[in-house]
DNA sequence: GATGAATGAGATTTCATTCAT
DNA sequence: AATGAATGAAATCTCATTCAT
């Protein structure tokens, strides 16, 4: 597949071009998604998508990589922003920033899921893959420096804790989107007002496996 | 709907016919399923399913809630058959039962993941709410009783306790089955060998957590 | 490929869709054909096509493969009606016959000659190759009893002289059926009332290289 | 159409683009031909074919009349350098140099055949009855040439002979272009070794069939 | 009750052609 | 003169759904 014609356009179109796709396939995952309703929805001709990502696969290649960008961007950011504050702090940060990231996102986060569950894309498997392993690498990078700094227990397995964090974090997030974006109302009452409370809540938990002196 | 001419037919061909269509809806998710592919697969007349269930949704119904009756009858042969054990080995139990579950079960998570990302099926909320409301329910009981026995900290926020408690399960129960049958092989090694290592990690992790004297 | 659909259809039909198959594919080609244009013409439903055949490429398999029996049936009737008489009256038979049957069956010949040169359809080749052989065998057998019969010169190379005859015959064909139905008339004027004199040129100039004496 | 405009381009880039559009034709022929994949070829602007030749068919047209164009050539050339020579002699010279133009214009042979029997090209009628006056007219020469010169029979109806000359000529490297270069190989082993040898033998059955004092 | 032929809307994709820059 | 973005008709193909037998 060649970009080129695609970079040409104004950045706006690009961008207009992007929203729709994604807004697409987020609600209707890839098997799902109609070239016809985005070129519907955007005014412009079917075969101009053709000429600019060669075909669907093409289109979702872009706007699934450019949404993966999105995220890595905000991702860096937090942590390059927070990386004096002590471990629990981090965390917290993180999680708060991220509820904000995935509100304002929130169509990156279903487009993320509904690909990861709706299976069969081959070629979507490196790139789950790879975004796993940085954000594996990105935890596993944050308990190391606060083992070094002694600010959790220093006999953790690494490896492990990482995955608990993952798993905790994760599975935090995605209760909340469910909650609040999916098809599927909800069970846990994450309201906006009480956001701060499980937040606080979680942390201390965590703590209270991992921190020094436990 | 009317399923009378369905349930009239031999329980063979019933089952036949589900399990036809399970795999069919948990490999291609709901709209991505053909009704073709389904008799071709069972070598009866398209016609029939019409006759049976409707329409797809029809017969994706019938699916859905004959899968989400066989986990509940498992989850309440797990409860029923541990009320006397102590909570953190009950939680084992349950990991592990339900580890064996979903090796023997794949298609019927596959299914629930697929359906529960795949949105815009608005007959599948009260489903989903009503199951989330049902585990919730199993696991906040299981902790009452262990709270009720000494096993765990009194000072514990129930429902939190709840949510903690059922993220790590689910996630950890999601991370095993991405890890095995999802489309994307993985991070997390967690391989058979090593259950056992996981789930006690995990239990311990609990301990830590909430067991009594911590 | 499976044909059961089409063939439980009434003969009448199946016979429809034959000649209106076969004249879209002898007048346009493999890629130039439009099923489009077939069913329009047809007036049935575009999907009825696909049923049938499954695809573009099944309807043009069996459409080559019929016209291919159709030709077998010819060439086989003419051996058989013809076994006692002498080589060069054979030959003789042959081409009237053959002539008179490519008028009547212009578009497969139109046809073959359309696949052939088109190229780039690899699911002939094999095909093609199994025609070839057959004509070559078919001319081969008669040479040989011929031979055995003292009918012609007992010294010919059989593999060599079946190449020239093959040649002759395909090539007089192939001038008469371009000058007649091909899109751009012609040079030979071998129109309706020569041709007794055509073959029997031929057929002369056959003798002299031939028969036996010579 | 006016190829003003072509014609001023540098001669390289118009032999660029000659070379880039036979190609494509011959290897898909007129309709499967896609300009699309020949400017992709090139990497020049889509538009700029379109400023030359005005549409498809006037880029068509003039591949076409070029390639006929250096036939032409090729034929008058053998012609004017064998005129002394005795007829027979002149056929041998006439296959060989004809196979070792094809093999190395064999995508001029090939747009040729495809053409011709691809049809519905309703401009490509009246180059295809010239070019073919044009050969007739040459042999018939040639065998008139001879007949003059005794070197043939004198009895020979020439217009017949010229019909049986061209076919064996034509089929003959039909044949051998079919075996070498077509896409269904074959069954006449015309291989590079043993071109002598077959065209030996043609040429000895010609004696046969034409030579004085047969 | 079971069958399977018929249907047509809608999906992806290709391509010659136009035209503003 | 050259460019290349925009276009939309037309192609192949899929599928849920209907209905006569």
């Amino acid at each position: 597949m060649d970009l080129r014609t695609f970079n040409n356009l104004d950045k706006k179109k690009q961008n207009r071009i992007f929203r729709a796709a994604l807004r697409e396939f987020s609600e209707r995952g890839y098997a799902g998604a109609s070239i016809n309703r985005i070129v519907a929805d955007l005014g412009i001709a079917k075969g101009s998508i053709f000429q600019y990502f060669g075909d669907k696969q093409g289109l979702f290649e872009f706007v699934f990589l450019k949404a993966v960008e999105i995220v890595k961007d905000h991702l860096k950011k937090v942590r390059d922003e927070t990386t004096d504050l002590n471990f629990f702090t981090r965390i917290e940060i993180l999680l708060v920033s991220g509820i904000a990231f995935l509100r304002k996102n929130s169509r990156i986060y279903s487009l993320y899921t509904k690909i990861l569950y709706e299976g069969n894309l081959k070629f979507c498997s490196d790139l789950f893959t790879s975004i796993r392993r940085e954000s594996f690498d990105f935890l596993s990078e944050m308990i190391r420096l606060a083992v070094s700094r002694g600010e959790v227990r220093s006999d953790l397995d690494i490896a492990c804790a990482t995955f608990y964090l993952d798993s905790l974090l994760d599975r935090f997030l995605q209760a909340y989107m469910l909650e609040h974006f999916g098809s599927h109302p909800g069970l846990y009452k994450a309201k906006d007002e009480d956001i701060n409370t499980w937040v606080k809540g979680l942390v201390s938990l965590l703590r209270k496996g991992m921190e020094k002196g436990n």
